[in-house]
DNA sequence: CTGAAAGCGCTTACAG
DNA sequence: CTGAAAGCGCTTACAG
């Protein structure tokens, strides 16, 4: 053990048997007498051998090993569903490299070219902000005619033929609308830091479905992280507002907080429904109705889409909708 | 470029070339002529060549990997060190590959000896609450004696010579509660949910020599995640407090929620300090001052200290200590 | 300036 | 049942 790890050749020379056999051994093959490989299989643990995955990895052209690519990891819904692939993942034989596109295009397509040839199996992926604007994708069919396979989820480009796990966020947003209709709510406002994504997109849709079919004329407010909270109180001290549907984290404390500072109630005389982690919906005042997007059980769809699709080598991929719920809380 | 990418035996057969100068080539080598070296480089670019990384990394004992294994990525301030490692390494020409341990030993020890073998060159570790509480290091100093450089952070094990980098949380804490003191703030709360850790530990006991120096007795609550909200009311409701200080993001939301259904204001009857992001702590309400750990900071130390240690392969190993702030904002 | 050969650590037909 | 040989894709002394 002094430097680095014993390796097939030095067992070979202290057991005075041939490589292949003691490879073959330590694989449990048929080929070897029991009373070898016990010899080996002992020598070997005493050693604290370690195949090299490495060389494995190059012998068979399979790394055993996943990429996951998504934009951020500061951002509850994509850490819970890092989580929930993890968690799957660990139960295989399976490895994850993590990797940041902090929402540049340059960056996502540098971790495919890099990590396309012997790296990685293949990827998981929620497609950046950049990617989805440039629509510039062939980084990602790049990667599938090298054999690679391709998961995207949560950020999902259609025209991609990949695997996908995705979540009804239009149908989400009009139901959210629809009970706050329901409970007599007349001006309700969306307020969204994330109007220049496609999910962005497909909520707001929904939210304007919902208000039009009842009548209601629809108000998006629309700001980045840091001004949000500033967005939301103009509004509020120049208009009547009787309900408010934020589209992330940042836009549901934002707006949480917005009301309270206007001196409104919730939910007497604003509703607020957001979108932030249980845990944390749970220890805001008051407890916030969220939109919950099951986002473990995303992550975990898509991981076990990939290891499927890899051990499987099949082409045609399907697509996962994991449905978003409204869970009720004290806030609306 | 139909099912996997060109390797430079293809290269080598196109181009009527050897599999040598090619290499030498493509590496830009003084041994090959200016003519020849254009005519491969255009080649490879015309038909994307990619070297394997796999393949090289066998060769040179080297892979440019490193794995980083925290306990989750659900907490804010992994997911921001994470940030702050992953953006010093993109800057290399180092991947990194994240692992999850969830505060499990076994998954740990496996980490580190399935990445021990060849996959990494080193490990940049928070080390998880059950192998703090086993205090079985074998794992760390197996790795280095592998020849694989180590840097723990934040949760740090003394005894393992391996690089460290940590925060001041014996001193942080004593000054966050000299200046509730300092604001004639006496009965001072400390609700924790990671008593269990050596960070928890060390942030009480700044706590308790400060109280103690100011004559007065410390109170510590403990609970679960789950729980630090029941916790805090039911102190609340039997006791007189005038100042809380909770040690994690859970611990801190729950603290403002008790506070507030306690019918108290804040910061006037009850000042409130915790361990939040700052971007959470300006869309809180109110406005809640934190003691800053300066994650970022953090993990880029970290990142920046594993690639010199490998790139230099030098055995002494430093510490760096980053220092926590408060920062102050309207809870207190 | 170019190329043949050895080798990184493994696995697996193929011989014996 | 055991072992010699080839090969995964690369790099790098060593020859020429």
């Amino acid at each position: 053990m002094a430097g680095s790890n014993i390796t097939l050749k030095q067992l070979s020379s202290i057991l005075g048997v041939s490589i292949s056999t003691i490879s073959k051994a330590l694989n449990d093959s048929h080929e070897i007498s029991d009373a070898t490989k016990k010899r080996i299989v002992e020598m070997a643990k005493l050693h604290n051998y370690q195949p090299n995955k490495i060389a494995v990895g190059l012998k068979s052209g399979k790394t055993n090993t996943i990429a996951v690519v998504i934009p951020s990891v500061q951002n509850s819904f994509f850490a819970r569903a890092l989580y929930g692939i993890e968690s799957l993942i660990s139960e295989t034989n399976f490895n994850i490299i993590v990797c940041l596109t902090k929402e540049s295009h340059a960056k996502e397509v540098e971790t495919f070219n890099m990590l396309s040839n012997g790296v990685v199996d293949g990827f998981i992926v929620a497609v950046c902000e950049e990617t989805q604007n440039l629509q510039n994708y062939d980084h990602f069919t790049n990667a599938m005619a090298n054999g690679k396979s391709v998961v995207m989820f949560d950020r999902v480009i259609d025209s991609v033929n990949c695997g996908k796990v995705t979540t009804n966020d239009f149908s989400a947003l009009s139901e959210a609308t629809q009970a706050l209709i329901g409970s007599d709510r007349k001006h309700i406002v969306l307020l969204s830091t994330i109007h220049k994504l496609n999910v962005g997109k497909l909520r707001t849709q929904g939210y304007i479905k919902a208000m039009e079919a009842a009548g209601f004329s629809p108000t998006i407010l629309e700001s980045d992280d840091q001004h949000a909270g500033a967005v939301m109180t103009e509004y509020l001290n120049t208009n009547s507002v009787d309900a408010i549907i934020a589209l992330d984290t940042d836009a549901s404390l934002a707006a949480l907080k917005a009301v309270k500072t206007n001196n409104k109630q919730i939910p007497k005389d604003v509703a607020v429904i957001g979108y932030v982690s249980e845990r944390m919906a749970h220890n805001l005042t008051p407890e916030l109705t969220t939109i919950n997007q099951h986002s473990y059980t995303i992550g975990n769809a898509a991981a076990s889409m990939i290891v499927e699709a890899i051990r499987t080598k099949s082409k045609d991929m399907n697509q996962v909708v994991i449905s978003s719920t409204l869970s009720v809380r004290d806030s609306s």
